[in-house]
Formats: C-alpha cells, structure tokens, sequence
DNA sequence: TCTAAAATCTGTAACGATACAGTAGACTTG
DNA sequence: CAAGTCTACTGTATCGTTACAGATTTTAGA
C-alpha cells in the first residue's frame, strides 16, 4: 500500500489468447479476482450494475470456469459415473441407457464418465474407487441386488447415487426400475387369454432383485388364470444366447413341453426362438410367446411374439435426474420411479 | 531458518482418516513435498533407497494423486473423449464400441469421457468444446466424412485423436475402419456364386466416408463377375426402418426387382427382409441377400442371411490405443488400422 | 456532526501437484 | 587443500478457484 503501484491482485493481462480466466475478467472491468467470482455466482454482496458489467465481459470473452480450478478448491466434480459391467453387454442395452442420460446431462454443466468393471464379483470396486479418490459427485449403477453392498456403502458415506433397479434392504435411495412384476403378469394374462396352459418363465439371474419381481409377477398371474407354471431353472437371461437356445431345446422336445413362454429379454428370446424351432415347434401354432425387448427389431422378425417394451432410454434419463436431484438434495422418497411397459 | 524450528515444507500430519496426499507421505518419511513427488515418478536424481522407502508408504497408505492437482498444474486430464451422436442410436453400434475402449483404458490412469451432441450439424461443437477448454487428452470421433471439419480443427491444434473411419483429406491420422470395400466385394462375389445377377445395395449415406468404400467395392465386384447393379438411391442405413422396410417393399415388387441384395447394416437388414416378405418374396428362393452385422442376432432368426461381422468391440480398443499411442508421440500413420469382416 | 450500520469491494490463503532454482554435503581433482 | 563436480534433497511459486476475514465507502440514525 505504501509502495507507489497499489499492485492490484488483477495486474497482468497475462498474454493474449490465452483461455480466459477470472483474472482475464477482473483485468478487463478493473475488478478484484474474488469480485468477478462472486458477481459471476450472483452473490448478494455484489451491486446490481457491478454484476451485469462482469456478465457481459464474461460472456464477451467466452469465460468458462476452468474445471480443475474448481474441483481442486471445492471437491465438485461435475462429473456422474455410470458404473458399468463389461460383460454385461447384453444386446443394445447400455447404450441406450448412456443415450438417456446424456440427454440430461446436456443442459447441466455435468459430464458422464464410464466407470468399467470386468467381473461381477468386482462391483463393488468401481464404486469404492469413486468414493475413495472422489472422481464424481454421483453415481448410476444397475443390476442391484435385494442386499446390495454398493448401496449399502454409497448410503453409509452419504453419497449420491440412483439405481438402475430396486433393492429390499430398508433404505430408502433413488432408483428407477422397470415394472417387470407387471409384465410378467400381464404377459401370461395375454397367454391365458390366447388358450396357452402350461407356461414357462425364462428369467433374470436369482441374485438380481428383478428376479423376484418377476417371478412373483408370474407366479400371481399362473394362479389367478389357473395356469401351470413349467419349472425350469437351468438357465437366466444371462447365460449364452448358445446355452439358452440348447436348454430350450431340451424343454421344448419333452413330451409335456409348455405351449406358452415368457421372457425376460429380448436377447434371449432369440435363443428361445432358435431353440424351440429347431425341433419343429411353430410361434403361434404350438406355442405363444411374449417377450420384454429392448427395441423393437423382434417384432420385425417374427410378429408372431408378442412383445413388450422397456424403455431404457426412459430409463437413463430418469436415473439422471434421479442422481441430479439427490445431489440437489431432494429426498430420496421423491426420485424413484416405476415405469411399465410401452 | 534463523527461526528456531524449521518449519519443514510437510509440517502437519493434517487429520486422520481423509484422502492421502504428497503431503501426507511427505510428513511419514520425513522428506520434502517435492521429494516425494519426485520419488513417485522415479526421477533420477532421488537416491533408491528413499525411492524404494516412499512408494512403499505410499502404498500402504493407498496413495493416487489427486486428478484435479495433476489437471490444474500440468494441464493433463487423463480423459479420452469419446464424441457421440445421440441421433445415431444405431443398434447396439455405441454400446459395443464404449466396452471397447473401456477394456483398453482400464489398464491405463485414463477415464472415459461420453461427450454428446444432438445433432449432425453440430457435430463440431462437442470437438470445439473439448479443445477449446482442455476437457481431455484425446478425442475419439466416427461417422467420418472425406473432408471432415473436425479433423481439419483437430490437426490444426495438433490435437490427438482418432477416428473411426478414414477421411480423404491428404493428412494422416490415426483411424480404425472397417474394410467396407472388402465387405462389399466378398458380399456381392457370394452372390454371384449363387447366380444371382441384379444386386441392390443398402448403403450408407453419400456424406460419410465409407459410401465410397463400400460403393468402391460393390461396383468393382459387379464389374468383375458381369453382374447388373440395379440403381437404388431412395434409402439409406441412415434412415428409419420404416422407411427402408417402405422403400423395399417398392423395390422388390417390381417386375425387374434384384435377386441379390447387400446391406451395408445389421439394422437395416431387418427392415429389408420385413419388406420383400411383405411382397410375398421369399430369402433364398427369390432372392439372397448378404448382411453387415454388429453382432450375432440376425443369424438366430434369418439363417438364410449370409452374415459378415464387424467387429465393434475391437474398433473400440483400436481407436482407444490409437489415441493413447498419439499421445505417446506414435506417429500417425503407425496407428492406422483396418479390420476386415470375421 | 458524529457514529453505527449497510453496502460493496478486495487481499490472502488454501486446495494438491509440479517446474524450477536452488542448497548442503560428499567426493574428485590438480 | 581449495575449487569444482556430483548426488540427493528441498523451498518457492504457480495453475484457477473460492472461503474467509477484512477494508472502504455510503447511508442512516440521532
């Protein structure tokens, strides 16, 4: 102060086209560094005029904070993380699903990050690496489980997060889950109704909580149409679309084959198709089949199968906005939702 | 130093149980910030012993440095930008392409980054954003044109990145594509050696790169085995299947339709087929036709399409190591590949 | 007119890492 | 043994941003 330049904290212009920065601002208005940020952010300190003068500068010159900047001083990332299996990749569903919540994602100024994880005993590795370095201030995963130990860790530690599925552990977080109870019932009701007696479910994996819902939802609706459930466990919608066909196979040539199938993914269904084909069974003659499909390429190919869709872009974007608003700090009661097939 | 103590750089052990930082090690070992920091990148002016002693502490303590102190200094994201059409949800291509370059960053300290753009006249926006404020190391971009702006932007900030398909602009790049000429010739040869003599193709769009190539092969083949390439321009891979199926079901009706058709997409294919079934044709016997596929589905349901498979997935670790060998230093034309149908 | 309270604005320090310019001591060398 | 050279280590400044604790000016109050 008593040396003759008052060496303001804004003195350099620093050299030309360069990325501005907060300084370049406070440089071209005259202002101080920490002015600028607070004008930019609105804050009730800052006079009215003072703000407008650094909102059009700002924009004038293209500012946009710098990332680092502020992720190192705050902790904010910007960043959600979809957590991901790279062996699930189960015919065309992960990628409408980042679709999905890129489309949100879009207007914020978030960015999605993959986080991959090989081997299903591994999921809880990504979500501890999240945690632990701070890599993004939400995460999406899918494939919950009833008792799943990624929500149980991400609510221990209080972090955002949205499921792509529910979980049954007595903690209320945000989910988005598809209502597989009520396509499995309504798919025998349509199985019912076409004269079908003996059904059979081809079902998601018994540690994935969908598992459930859609059996109970088949279970409920063989006895409330005084059907026959067909036992079959020998293969998921995750095994191979190989195994699937072979096990279907099998069950197709028995003697009391079922005369209505259901399925849970339209991947399988394929299988399903190919399985009970190549021992001379015909879609709608000898069977009826209804299947959840992810697209509607099936129905192309054999508008023989009745099909039902899930949305899984629906589903993106709703899990988006499901993390975005936990961060916002919305209840988790008010970010879960249940959508039916379309 | 004329103080009594010496207020080392790592003075306090901070508190317990949060992250660990340099300063942390420093503080454990007794050494410098600096020294710790260089220890880590095994400079060569830190003596072995303190090197050994420092990556074990950090070791034990779970030492990773910290993104946004690394991005803020240097300037290094360790992000890959993978810039996506939300338009172009074309089957299953993303998905597969995503686990790709995933299965390859996995291993590295890179993070994969989805950046998305609505729609095809904005395709150079995401490119500029990324440049412009330094959101990542590497850009991976497709649906390549012969003069493709984003390239032209991208070798002028000597930026790197990779595409997946080439472009015709007299710079070398790296690149991963799809040998579509291959694809093309081998499609209509099969065809030929089937006798049939009016081939159709479904071809992708007159803009992108790969028409040519695959128009390149399909006309050389036709050529060489003295078939007749019947004129179709009405549709292309890019548009819905509705209108593919529509403009197919025109074709095939026709007194002179074509007995041999190749599809340049998977997705494609299903309309194509939807189309001539609804004339009445029938694969194999009117006509035969030789398909593109991102993976194995249409083989289940229509054996009597001749399948050629493009490996998504690989392009997706090629493009992902081109990338990260640009940033090496590799040049460019070491990191061009081409891939042909498996 | 003098003081208290607003209203605005600003410098400093810190987040975690690294480039750079040292420093201290041991070891050569002539 | 003085001077130079290595070896091994370290402090300072800095990237861009924001929290915090002032500082200055204006307005109000009495």
């Amino acid at each position: 102060m008593d040396e003759k330049n008052k060496s303001r904290q804004a003195a350099m212009p620093s050299t030309l086209n360069e990325r501005p920065t907060l300084k370049t601002i406070a440089f071209m208005t005259g202002l101080g560094i920490t002015t600028v940020s607070r004008a930019l952010k609105d804050a009730p300190d800052i006079g009215a005029e003072t703000k407008e003068r650094v909102r059009l500068v700002a924009k004038q010159v293209g500012y946009q904070p710098n990332r680092a900047g502020v992720r190192l001083r705050t902790g904010k990332t910007n960043v959600i993380s979809l957590v991901l299996s790279l062996e699930e990749e189960v015919m065309g569903l992960t990628s409408p699903i980042v679709v999905g919540i890129s489309e949100i994602l879009a207007s914020t100024g978030y960015h999605l990050v993959i986080t991959p994880y090989r081997f299903s005993k591994d999921a809880l590795a990504p979500v501890r690496y999240v945690l632990d370095t701070g890599a993004a201030d939400g995460v999406i995963i899918s494939r919950t489980e009833p008792n799943d130990p990624r929500v149980a860790l991400m609510m221990e530690r209080n972090f955002p997060f949205a499921t792509h599925g529910r979980t049954e552990m007595g903690l209320a977080h945000p989910y988005h889950d598809f209502d597989n109870e009520g396509f499995a019932y309504e798919a025998v009701r349509r199985l019912a109704e076409l004269g079908r007696k003996r059904i059979v479910l081809l079902q998601p994996p018994q540690h994935l909580t969908f598992h459930r819902h859609m059996r109970k939802g088949f279970d409920r609706a063989v006895r409330d149409f005084g059907l026959e459930a067909v036992p079959f466990n020998s293969v998921d919608i995750d095994n191979s679309l190989v195994d699937i066909r072979a096990a279907f196979e099998t069950l197709m040539s028995d003697s009391d084959a079922p005369d209505g199938i259901v399925s849970g993914s339209g991947a399988g269904s394929i299988a399903v198709i190919a399985g009970l084909e190549a021992v001379g069974k015909r879609l709608k003659h000898d069977v009826d089949m209804v299947s959840k499909v992810p697209s509607d390429f099936l129905s192309w190919l054999r508008p023989e199968v009745i099909t039902m869709n899930e949305d899984i872009r629906h589903a993106g974007r709703e899990l988006a906005k499901a993390v975005l608003g936990r961060i916002a700090g919305t209840p988790a009661e008010e970010l879960q939702s249940l959508s039916k097939a379309i």
